[in-house]
DNA sequence: AAGTCTATTATACCTTGGTCAAACGGGCTA
DNA sequence: TAGCCCGTTTGACCAAGGTATAATAGACTT
């Protein structure tokens, strides 16, 4: 279960850098460095359960925006601040984008790993979550039109009849395309078919 | 509308009470101020929609250990930190434990303003779901242990043959607590039931 | 002891959902 | 153009869900 311990070390000090990856690797921790955000984002993504350990002020991409990146592009790392000159609105913007923890060098081992198993443990949660939304919104874009505009309506608890009549359609017609969508979803019930409606967030909007 | 537009500013400083009472005042808010943490707690609780602009380092109760307070008790007030004596790793606490900002003094009133108009928006959109899953709590609680049985596994899809094996009993009356469940929920069609256990948190533990 | 609440079962009937088989039409390919 | 796939549509038939009424029985209250 290695895998799931990766951590990223961002920082522009090399020392820092080596120091902290044995740290680390003694902790039983799979563990990557760079030395700038550009480095990190050029380098092939590394496996997703993982944390990224940053420094904020390194020269080129700042910390935060590295960390506005990775929430744009919908990243499921977790990332705990690390830096030396961090001063409060930093810390707190940080947190507010979804940053694990901000601590400040110099930072007791102790400390930053606790902070690292935190994200960790996030990340992976949002790695799992995130893999069980692909699956669903795989199967959900395999519907036809009809079948999603069905779908919508069934999650919402209308009868096959109203359904139809909403549609100009006759009731038979409707059970067939409902027939599809659990098949083509793969829900077993009704109940199970709504709960993925939830996840993937079907009410009403778009087209 | 003005209901909704409460602030609370709790600080021991009275000059800074009575300079930011007349500002938001200015700016539409209900206002109402507290020179400490406890004298907050004694008085009446405020309007729930609100805004709770607090100090941190004050004598008695620090403003951590009120927000602490506060979440224990559910509460659905925003909190807006601003302090002069403030340090990173206490601003990432409050972050953490849900603060909508942690400000610095001197602020500038724009950005208080701005903060404050987030923590009530926060602190409405809590309180909207607060009510809504008191009201399905409320007619969760009159189902019998029977019914709450059957509610579980009605929303996990079986069909009312097999929950009738499950449990030892005819289908016919499987149909009766279904039927029960539905009035008492009020629930108008399985997929609202679903979604409606789907908040509640209803899945297979506790008695 | 009477009354209330809950749980259980039964009968009967109606509504709704689900599956099978099949027809129709548009668009694409050989 | 003939054949084919796909999406859409429909009818016939069977299974499951929903309602109404009623009866029995245990637990608890007054």
């Amino acid at each position: 279960m290695n895998e799931s311990q990766s951590v990223i070390l961002i920082d522009d000090e090399t020392d820092l850098l080596k120091a902290l990856r044995r740290l680390l690797k003694a902790e039983g921790f799979q563990v990557a460095c760079h030395t700038s955000a550009a480095e990190f984002l050029a380098a092939a993504r590394p496996p997703s359960p993982g944390c990224i350990v940053l420094d904020e002020s390194m020269p080129g991409m700042t910390g935060l925006d590295l960390q506005r990146e990775l929430v744009a592009e919908g990243s499921t790392l977790a990332i705990v601040f690390l830096t030396a000159r961090g001063d409060i609105p930093m810390s707190v913007r940080a947190m507010k984008a979804g940053a694990v923890d901000f601590l400040t060098k110099p930072v007791k081992d102790k400390d930053l790993i606790s902070s690292i198993r935190m994200g960790l443990k996030k990340s992976a949660d949002l790695e799992l979550n995130k893999n069980e939304v692909d699956l669903l919104r795989g199967r959900f874009e395999t519907l036809t039109d009809r079948e999603r505009e069905v779908l919508k309506f069934v999650t919402q608890g209308l009868p096959n009849k109203q359904i139809a009549a909403s549609l100009g359609l006759v009731e038979q017609t409707i059970k067939v395309h409902r027939s599809r969508v659990m098949t083509k979803m793969r829900a077993e019930s009704l109940a199970q078919l709504v709960v993925v409606a939830e996840r993937l967030g079907i009410t009403s909007q778009e087209s």
